[in-house]
DNA sequence: TATTTTTATGAACATATGTTCAATATCTAA
DNA sequence: TTAGATATTGAACATATGTTCATAAAAATA
């Protein structure tokens, strides 16, 4: 299962295609393994040659999006010297204009029928970019385990996404920085 | 399908039962409906009268749970005059003896094939019993909406407990109490 | 280009899913 | 206790899942 075989490439994508066009007609938990391979040409043995489950083709998809999240946080840093009190850390908003970038991924990763694994993805995603920022920038108290106060932020930031989910993302990317600048200045007085 | 029915009541009872047996031998992803029913000695058809998913099954267990959460933290409030700097609000190291109470469904709850309902119903139980005391107790500013305040609040919590879960929830309850209570005295200095 | 290695295919099989229906068993309410 | 209401059953059916195997096709490499 050489990833650079042409044939492996041509087949993952017909099935990625396949899933792309039937999920633009249906959620994923209705559509079936052997509708993906009809609709892609691709005997349905070989489908199990490269996947456990129609989850693991998305999940392909997602890792790409997840690359981008990396690539949006880590854009050349503009360093601002005098922070807006209404705005926060300008690499966290870009998280949020990842989110609305790509908010037809994340309309699939965060409906309730799909397994957890995209959540962790995303939450693991984040984690990182915090963990890695908060060890070099901020000096935390001995008695903080980095791991709990990564986990927590990063999914503090998931909690306000999931609530912007529920509202189907009508809120601006601003008012997402809003929010999170004016929570963050709670603690603060 | 009137729930008072007897028949229903067996029926439903058998199809507990087998579930936690079968749970107790392998993954819910590795159980099948057809042999939950099997060893519930009830129809398939029966099932579907009932269920459409075996998540529904773990589902009702999991509502029962939510119930205990509910309760734990509705729990006849001790007033605490001074409040220990290390410790935080009583009433939110609650949660983390109701995980820990529960650890075995917990497992299930986070694992990542498992469908992201179960999360949602944590998350809502959480984001309710925070919002209530956030409404009641704290005065907010204006610009914060209390629905995304809440939803960070509530999943930041889930972010530690997703960390403690990753340990296998070998850390105690007091560990996790000292740790966010930690936390959140950074934002306060 | 020819040979070797690897991947894709088609067919078949056992089992699971999801649905329907008439027949039967069991409960509720009178 | 009985009559009527409703839940359960078993059987059947079309389709999906997951796996195996020999064969064919296509790629890598020498």
């Amino acid at each position: 299962m050489s990833a650079n075989d042409l044939r492996v490439v041509k087949t993952k994508q017909a099935l990625h295609n396949a899933l792309l066009t039937l999920l633009s007609e249906k959620p994923l938990e209705n559509i079936t393994i052997a509708e993906i391979c009809r609709v892609a040409k691709v005997n349905r043995g070989t489908f199990y040659l490269h996947y456990e489950q129609k989850e693991g083709l998305f999940e392909e998809y997602f890792q790409e999006i997840m690359e981008d999240l990396h690539n949006s946080y880590e854009e050349p840093y503009r360093a601002v010297t005098t922070l807006d009190k209404n705005q926060i850390d300008p690499k966290t908003i870009r998280i949020f204009h990842h989110i609305e970038r790509f908010k037809i991924f994340y309309r699939i990763v965060f409906s309730k029928n799909v397994p957890l694994t995209y959540y962790y993805m995303l939450f693991d995603g984040i984690f990182s970019l915090l963990k890695r920022d908060i060890t070099i920038h901020h000096k935390i108290h001995d008695e903080i385990s980095i791991e709990y106060y990564s986990a927590y932020q990063a999914n503090a930031i998931i909690g306000l996404i999931i609530q912007w989910y529920r509202q189907d993302f009508e809120d601006s990317v601003s008012t997402l920085n809003k929010q999170l600048a004016a929570i963050l200045r709670i603690g603060e007085k």
